[in-house]
DNA sequence: ACCTGAACACCGTTCAAGT
DNA sequence: ACCTGAACACCGTTCAAGT
């Protein structure tokens, strides 16, 4: 049964990839759970073909000339549909996001790189390095929405500095009111547009 | 007792964070499972406490007086540890490294992006890019390390694509070689030095 | 104060047995 | 071929009872 795919991605839409069980998975499905085992290798499987199922859907968006645009219009791309499977992050991690399905996203990025000026070799250190970047912005701040959800209080602030070590800590302290703002913003962007600079005027 | 987090430590460094269990850490102990929630609340609350441990045995560098190059060896520095504990990443990465222990690091970083010619809230944004970065080249690196440890084959390869589509993705069918090789060489500091480049060069 | 055993409510996975 | 029940070897955590 493919359905072992449908809805395995329900769960995982819906609820995140710690509640996708074998067994809450088998309940719903009507069976019990060594019958998924007939379909798939273990959980780790599973996981990798919901996300190839959902990666395959990412639509092709029509692409400016100037590489830059195009760079900053492919990373943003990929970079929302992530934030919207944040467990995804953890299984795309391993593989450099190597899925079939998405090969095309990750040649578009290197062509930009190219003809923004980079060789092969830079370009697939700048491709790497970007990638980076996205998965740890991504994994950050699934990790804070979680935590903050959890305890239900402001993430670990940075308050405490600025009553106890205003002068030996000037910028830390300088920056305690507007650090929470600064988190809640979205900064990918700016720190990709920063990248993307940094690559090409190197070149 | 406090040999709880010493005993912790021992096991998380030797065998990784998912070696660490409530039962595991009693027995090595000679006590109750249960005897521990005396003194800890909860296992993520063990964590911390080791984490807090191993952070604050870092030393303060000789820093540089070049903005640039202070920022070079702080981060380095920062990613170096890190990466010996591949663990603590995720335990960090909900509260933006501020465990009280490294914000003199934190403190010297943003004093560096200032004296680089940053205004603060720029200094910080610039922080948090920096700080994702690096979480992500951990996160990145470990995934690969364990999925490469399980099964015993080289990560997912990019090979297929050189066999299989090399006139639609040329840029990819170039690398496919470089691609292995490029993932084992540490590009941590071609990344950061991008990533700084860009943001000192915007202000 | 601190520790204990037994239990609860879970996991992924194996294995022999069924149809 | 596919599914099943029972079991294995685990988890974190609670709770009433012990010293």
């Amino acid at each position: 049964m493919k359905d072992i795919v449908t809805v395995s991605e329900a769960i995982v839409t819906r609820e995140g990839a710690q509640a996708l069980t074998m067994r809450r998975l088998a309940k719903e499905l009507d069976t019990s759970p060594m019958a998924m085992y007939r379909h798939v290798a273990d959980k780790d499987q599973l996981l990798v073909l919901v996300l190839d199922r959902i990666v395959a859907r990412i639509e092709r968006p029509a692409l400016p000339e100037d590489p830059r645009q195009r760079l900053t219009v492919l990373w943003c791309l990929l970079h929302r549909e992530l934030s919207r499977h944040p467990w995804a992050v953890e299984v795309l991690a391993a593989g450099d996001l190597m899925a079939p399905s998405v090969l095309w996203l990750v040649e578009s990025i290197l062509g930009a790189f190219v003809d923004a000026g980079l060789d092969h070799p830079a370009a697939a250190t700048a491709y790497r390095a970007v990638w980076h970047y996205t998965v740890g912005e991504i994994f950050v701040q699934t990790a804070t929405d979680r935590r903050t959800a959890e305890l239900d209080r402001s993430p670990l602030s940075i308050t405490m500095v600025s009553e106890v070590e205003q002068e030996t800590m000037p910028h830390l302290a300088k920056l305690a009111d507007e650090w929470t703002t600064a988190r809640k913003s979205d900064a990918y962007p700016s720190g990709l547009s920063a990248l993307i600079d940094g690559f090409i005027t190197t070149a």
